[in-house]
DNA sequence: GCTTACGTTGACGTAAACGTAAACCTCGGC
DNA sequence: GCCGAGGTTTACGTTTACGTCAACGTAAGC
């Protein structure tokens, strides 16, 4: 059950493989141990056990990157838990690949348009701050000094 | 050709602006009366009455346009009516415009973050797109025969 | 004058995404 | 031997963003 010769082996050869607590995490990421294991509870994510505790390995670090920087672009976790899903899919067969094929394509699509929303408020904004720029510096004032 | 002239239209009589009812403007944007509703509850947008009906303007419209973009790049209806609140803010006094400035530079930042968290999405899904079309191409399949 | 379509305001229900509190284990240090 | 720091599960609470009635008003068409 335990994989002590593989480790000896390795602990030669290789540097010990990091993991992480939920804790550190949780702090590296800036969430809570909490919402960590409710993605678990999802299914989002699925960490070793080293008796009832959580074991993180760089791998499942990498997914959590993945499922926040999902969040931050709007997706739920349904959505992101396909999302995940499709890119460790199972691209053993023809039907698979073709599967991933045409909803990578889908997402990609949806990305895309996101893109375009998300072009469009930044020169809005753009604009707003140039013309408050324009403003100050009409008046006289430096728009750079910070002064209350 | 079919544009009629604005200075015709403004020597006799204005054309009538023309105004929209809740069911038509969830149609176009694909939402519910109820949402829109909440909206206005959330102060998100104010539009005139007729009676009891609500009546909204082209302002209204574009206002609800906006909204709903905000939705897309994940923001909540809280964020939403603060951005509103900045973009349609008060623009009379310097400190105000100092505040628009300030703000609508952190909204910026904060977009353009989203921007790269994006463009990391896109080129990974790109990958996996890629990876599928060659795999079937490999096995000499047309990628884009989409025969079941 | 009755139906149909569309509007209104409550009021309550619900799914998602956690927060919070309780009660427990367990391990290294004093 | 106990204590604090961290981990666990279970369960109920909370916020957000609406959905879903219910009960009502009103203007149009037959």
């Amino acid at each position: 059950m335990t994989q002590t010769s593989l480790d000896a082996d390795r602990s030669i050869a290789r540097a010990p493989a990091r993991t992480w607590t939920i804790a550190e995490l949780a702090r590296e990421f800036n969430v809570t141990p909490r919402a960590i294991r409710f993605y678990e509870d999802g299914g989002l994510i699925a960490p070793m056990r080293q008796g009832t505790s959580r074991i993180y390995t760089a791998g499942d670090r990498a997914r959590l990157g993945w499922i926040l920087r999902g969040k931050r672009l709007g997706f739920s976790l349904g959505e992101i838990r396909e999302l995940l899903d499709l890119y460790y899919a199972d691209r053993s067969g023809v039907q698979q690949i073709r599967g991933v094929l045409r909803k990578s394509r889908q997402h990609i699509a949806d990305l895309e348009k996101k893109l375009r929303d998300l072009r469009a408020q930044i020169a809005e904004f753009r604009e707003v701050e140039a013309h408050a720029v324009q403003f100050l510096r009409d008046k006289g004032i430096d728009p750079e000094s910070d002064d209350r």
